[in-house]
DNA sequence: GTGAAAGCGCTAACAC
DNA sequence: GTGTTAGCGCTTTCAC
């Protein structure tokens, strides 16, 4: 492996001055700079990442924690804060969080041993040491997809509440009364997004049951099978459902079918986060989109400004949603 | 930040001393050993890896290159590589490769300049710089779902041709004799499924026919659709289709819900590769199931065991496959 | 068994 | 503008 030595002999300088080149610094002669970027070229060398993390104490690194079992709508937020913390010269590390907090714990240690320039948290964790952490992190933290209030950091997300009304207007506007709700829990969208779903019942005027909700554990099909199932056992005479997730719906949908009813027209379904499959389930589901590549390159954007040593000041950013009109939804009969 | 010289200062050692016990070097009184150990659990004393990595020459990260746009088969595949990996003590760098030219000599690039101690494929690239830098690379290769027969590198995958004889022949056991294939291409899975699904029909003595055959050029559902559109525009009499993954089969399966035809009644469907949606589509989606965390372990144990000198041997593993029955394949009417 | 010292590749003061 | 030098945190001879 080539040195900063080797090009420096071989371009007849001190390794200051490729030093200087390549990093972009001034008082270099132009002639010089030319020829030391033409051994650059030509011998391929790359700067020794870990040399200069050691000296710059940097890592170059960032950290994005997300769920072990993460789904499409995450999986293609960070592939696409990936490339963009590529562009802006950023490692990135990803941090399987597995939902446990044994495991979070864990994964706080790793964090913590990393060295790392920023922390992206796309994942809501629950354990409070994390949080503690967070808190006086000696680098940088962004929220993705969730707000914390009582953490000094900037969020990039969604209206989660507003998105989750709008969904839940579009079965009332449909003509549904009786809409049933699976609700997530743990995370703080699933609050916020079940505030939502209360609210646009209450602008309506439509009492709310409980018996039309069904809490579930997690966010995977399963649950969403499992809490339809229950909802239709409970008979409380519901026309549609609105899930808290595109897989929750799906897993609703998968229960409707099993009852021998028909979407959407025995039960009308909405889901949210507009994952890959939604439009091409049969019928297509009916949900609301999140703009994913905003939100992945604010996130990216937001945490180099802040490895730059910007101010906190208002990074912050809340970016609008989407309804997306497909067939699962429909007036009752 | 703890160095390792404010640890020997604490215990009262020298650094030598702490670095071997750290190493797990023996010749070190146990009496010390402890001492030391105490030191740095009670300070949380973490060796700069950039350090280390810096004078071992060696930079205790493995690079995986999977598809910019993975499906939920690879999502799960590395998140396990990724865990183990950890385990054995290695970092784990994503190279997110698009599927162009371009993209994959940029991929290319940074994979040369990261200095890695090991490369995982999880994505069959198609550039030949590509395959000609691995065939020489400095560290070692691990092919992870796919083969390639000239290059000298341990790859971990099932018997794709067979998975797809089976598929194939499940539903010829339906009795279906009009089978159509979603073909994918470009990818060497794809020509190994395909060529299953020709084995089955010939051992079925079956004629093909390129009537009931649409290729399409990628893998997402999309492309599913439009090849499922294009069959039954041909008319060909198809009782039945085996699509080249899972991705597709939901395309194929959407398609015939458009054509207001029904699955299985109209036509039965089967797919490759049991993504988790798979399970909750309505119908559920008959399909083949690889053994994902045996292929992860796998191939992070063949890593770490190459990385760790041994030889080249015989580490290539194949793993057997599963056909998973639900309801989207059925005896025609 | 343990410590002293050199050196990995780089950057940043500091000279010149 | 450019070179010299020190030093980042670690491992590894080489003495003792």
């Amino acid at each position: 492996m080539m040195s900063i030595k080797d090009i420096a002999r071989l371009a007849g300088v001190s390794p200051s001055t490729v030093s200087r080149v390549i990093n972009q610094k001034k008082y270099v002669k132009p002639e010089l700079r030319e020829r030391i970027m033409a051994v650059v070229k030509e011998t391929g060398y790359v700067p020794s990442h870990a040399a200069r993390s050691m000296v710059l104490k940097r890592s170059f690194t960032v950290g994005i924690v997300i769920p072990y079992a993460f789904n499409m709508f995450q999986r293609q937020l960070f592939a696409i804060i990936e490339r963009q913390l590529e562009t802006h010269g950023y490692h990135t590390l990803f941090f399987f969080a597995k939902w446990e907090p044994e495991h979070e714990l864990h994964c706080l240690r790793r964090l913590k041993s990393e060295n790392l320039d920023g922390i992206i948290m796309l994942h809501e964790v629950i354990h409070p040491d994390f949080y503690a952490y967070l808190a006086h992190a000696p680098m940088p933290v962004v929220l993705c997809t969730f707000d914390r209030g009582n953490l000094a950091c900037p969020s990039v997300h969604v209206d989660e509440e507003a998105a989750a009304r709008d969904a839940t207007a579009h079965l009332i506007g449909l003509g549904h009364r009786r809409i049933g709700f699976i609700a997530g829990s743990h995370f703080s969208f699933a609050a916020q997004r079940a505030s939502g779903y209360r609210a646009a019942l209450a602008s309506a005027s439509i009492a709310y049951d409980e018996r039309l909700v069904a809490e579930v554990p997690s966010y995977i099909a399963e649950d969403g099978l499992a809490g339809m199932r229950e909802l239709l056992a409970r008979k409380p005479g519901l026309s549609a459902v609105f899930a808290t997730t595109d897989e929750l719906a799906i897993g609703a949908m998968r229960a409707i079918y099993e009852a021998g009813l028909r979407v959407p027209e025995d039960i009308s379904v909405v889901g949210f986060d507009d994952i890959d499959v939604s439009a091409y389930l049969a019928p297509g589901l009916t949900t609301v989109a999140q703009p994913i590549e905003a939100i992945g390159r604010k996130t990216a954007e937001v945490m180099s400004r802040l490895i730059s040593g910007e101010a906190y000041g208002d990074l912050s950013a809340v970016f609008g949603h989407r309804l997306v009109v497909r067939e699962s939804a429909a007036p009752p009969r």
